[in-house]
DNA sequence: CAGAAGATCATCT
DNA sequence: GATGATCTTCTGT
């Protein structure tokens, strides 16, 4: 388990779509003194050029500024006053693009991730939701900037999921929402997706 | 400086 | 399915 190690930064220096897809079935793993958590990510969504939604769409600021920096930078903003979100910025410095980590499901750490969300969750919910896995990882603000290549906190390559299983996703999205918004969204076919019911 | 919206979640009906 | 929590960030004046 502790011989896991992160992918190459190359890795996330690809369109921000290839990596969204190649990060289904990889491993996002923090290893420090904190003990080790260790999750497979099921679910995912691109952000990038041409995207009303992306928060770089209309230029740098101070809060979306890492997604303009080096490919595996972590890029954790703070969202609806109590919630924060974890990216993995993609393709070569000064192109703002990332991919929003949107649902993982527990392999190891499990009885740490529930005491950072709670007694009573049981383990679908641990990490069922963007805010919900950064919680269970411990992970806010103070993490931002931090190196998914690097050693305590990072995205390792993990069991290969056959590519049927992203593509034939009933909710892969790759297309446009009600709104006209662009949908750039992955998951895995499992029951720890964010939407599902199952 | 005010106002609105937000890459969400827990809880309730 | 609806609503409240909670507050940062951005935009317009």
């Amino acid at each position: 388990v502790t011989t896991i190690r992160p992918v190459a930064r190359a890795f996330f220096d690809r369109p921000v779509l290839e990596v969204a897809r190649d990060m289904i079935g990889a491993l996002l793993v923090r290893n420090d003194a904190t003990g080790l958590r260790m999750a497979r990510i099921v679910e995912t969504e691109a952000y990038g050029t041409n995207d009303p939604a992306c928060h770089a769409d209309r230029g740098q600021t101070e809060r979306n500024a890492p997604m303009f920096e080096r490919p595996g930078t972590a890029y954790i903003y703070f969202t609806y006053g109590m919630h924060w979100c974890l990216n993995a910025v993609c393709e070569p410095v000064g192109t703002p693009a990332a991919v929003l980590i949107r649902a993982v499901e527990p392999l190891e750490g499990i009885e740490a991730m529930r005491v950072a969300r709670g007694p009573k969750i049981g383990d679908r919910d641990l990490c069922r939701g963007p805010a919900r896995l950064t919680q269970a990882f411990g992970l806010d603000g103070t993490r931002n900037r931090a190196d998914l290549c690097g050693t305590d906190l990072f995205i390792g390559p993990g069991e290969r999921l056959p590519n049927e299983a992203v593509e034939t996703s009933p909710r892969i999205g790759i297309g446009t929402k009600q709104d006209g918004r662009p949908w750039r969204f992955y998951e895995a076919d499992s029951p720890f997706v964010s939407r599902g019911k199952r």
